[in-house]
DNA sequence: CTGAAAGCGCTAACAT
DNA sequence: ATGTTAGCGCTTTCAG
């Protein structure tokens, strides 16, 4: 059981030929022989040796680790995300280092540890960063690009769906439908993501001459949207409530069916954001706004790149559009 | 804008001391005089240097890389897990490096992948490792944690729940229950986890005189769950189905509501497993056996670090007990 | 306690 | 096309 690693060394005098032709045989584009390629090889296979992707990033600076910061994996959209942000990542030979992060959190000490780690870029999915750290990663040299999160800093890559235009197409379809009593719980208030969905479905409402009864921060909460759910309908009684993004929807559905008896959509419509994969299941068939989680992680993908390979580019801001996806929790028009 | 790297070489030129100093004083355990220290420490603050940690791990042997290997994300126990797990690994010093692998496809080659990162650790989930595989790491110094997921091969360390004992406890209730029709939707056959909670299971009931009536393999897919419950339903009849974990058993409920208009706990009860977050929401309510995440992951960690610290320790198996949670989809008594 | 020197495993000039 | 040499940034002997 030998704990000691195998080195270019071994395989380089296994074989017979120098250290830095073995070193070749393993660096796509160098030139080496045919023959050179095929003996080297068959000392690595023999010896079970692999390059230390570690000493190798030492000295072409270039780690093949992304960062990625994350608050919580408990809204389903980020398990699905991350879980294509590493198979993308992984089929362009890079690979995800995770830092969980709290909302608050000193988000800075996460940074640090991050870059420590050499990283050849960060995405920073849910948490918003400081304009001070920014400067920092750019400093350092280091891309970030923010995904599904929105900043006012023009200087940030960033990767979110088209949340205006969302809480727009909401809007519409509360309208279309025939809804006089509309309300909305929104994401949490500190998040553009929350401010633009809910902004855009405010314009859209008034676009058509709808009144938005009131506007309750859910958070991104399970518990908080339970809450508002329940102050709503004692205190403004909607007939449709907009929720800003889907855990939050199955929160109010439940709350509204089985705490105060009411059926959806025949007495609340809801709508939810993001369709994630339960808003689909038959005890929710919830309405909503898809967030296309394959799109803006593609798009991530893109732009890191991009920018790893370019450094001088400027940061680009990707918004991708989705659809609103019609199901079960609303109905095409309203009871008269 | 410099992306030029600060080195120890440059916070020792700016102190007026050596190289060597500075790394002492960011190496814990190493001898250097308070003047010194605050010497080194204000230049490093001044620079914003921060060691490299890659470089330290060529030398040190120790990346503080912890690999983990995972197959989906969408069972919701999984993203659980990971969050506690990183948090906790991120506790101790250490950062998990994702791979994502799918059941079935070339797990060798992504194990190769994460050796070339040189972490100091593996945790598979969800993955059934390979003897062969197994050995190489064994080989190659790495120790590895099976989460969550049984082997034969008792070489490798292991936490799981206590999937048998889980079997029995949920055999146990349905007999209380006074239930005579009952079947399983198991999980994935080809995995311990499923085969111990069915085998489990089928104990529990012999031991009670209790007919179990079928087993469907539904191979933790929830299409696949579906299926077997309206394959059940039509051709076994039964009052009350055990299922092989939560995901699965929210499809099976759907499907005898939504579909065959039948009532749970009523007409059917239905048992789940893990105890997932969406369990205890009221459209579900689902009574399962827990699986407990934090100690899970905590075992895990303890595993982890013995095995990294002590690389001649033996592999640990751990077990772990979760309480069956009596929620509304079974009912104390059935109807007689 | 501190500095000088040797290397961890590798890539990238530089020669040949 | 191949070998030789010089580091990447760091820790760790070894002297003093």
């Amino acid at each position: 059981m030998s704990v000691r690693r195998v080195t270019s060394q071994d395989v380089a005098e296994h074989a017979g030929v120098s250290q830095s032709a073995v070193s070749r045989v393993f660096t796509p584009g160098a030139s080496v022989s045919k023959k050179m390629e095929a003996r080297v090889r068959a000392s690595a296979e023999a010896l079970g040796y692999r390059p230390n992707v570690l000493a190798r990033s030492l000295i072409t600076g270039r780690s093949r680790i992304i960062g990625l910061v994350v608050a919580y994996l408990d809204n389903q959209f980020y398990p699905e995300a991350l879980e294509r942000l590493s198979r993308a990542l992984q089929a362009e030979g890079y690979h995800v280092l995770v830092f969980m992060s709290r909302e608050g959190e000193d988000l800075d000490e996460v940074i640090q540890e991050i870059l420590d780690y050499q990283v050849d870029g960060i995405v920073a999915a849910s948490v918003s960063m400081s304009d001070e750290l920014a400067r920092r990663c750019r400093a350092a040299g280091k891309p970030v690009v923010l995904f599904n999160r929105g900043q006012e800093d023009a200087g940030l890559a960033q990767v979110t769906s088209a949340n205006r235009a969302g809480g727009r197409k909401v809007a519409a379809h509360f309208v279309a439908a025939g809804h006089k009593r509309i309300a909305h719980i929104s994401g949490w208030a500190g998040s553009m993501t929350g401010r633009d969905r809910a902004a855009g479905f405010a314009e859209g409402l008034k676009a058509a001459g709808v009144p938005l009864l009131e506007i309750v921060d859910g958070e991104y909460r399970w518990e908080r949207a339970a809450e508002a759910a329940r102050w709503l309908m004692a205190e403004i009684k909607p007939d449709a409530i907009f929720v800003g993004n889907d855990v939050m929807a199955f929160s109010v559905m439940d709350t509204l069916r089985f705490e105060l008896g009411l059926r959806v959509p025949q007495d609340v419509a809801v709508v939810g954001y993001d369709d994630v994969a339960m808003a689909a299941w038959p005890a929710y068939d919830l309405t909503t706004v898809r967030q296309p989680a394959d799109r803006m992680v593609r798009a991530t993908v893109e732009l890191l790149l991009e920018r790893i390979e370019t450094p001088s580019a400027a940061p680009r801001r990707i918004e991708i559009d989705g659809p609103l996806v019609r199901r079960g929790s609303t109905s095409a028009e309203v009871k008269a």
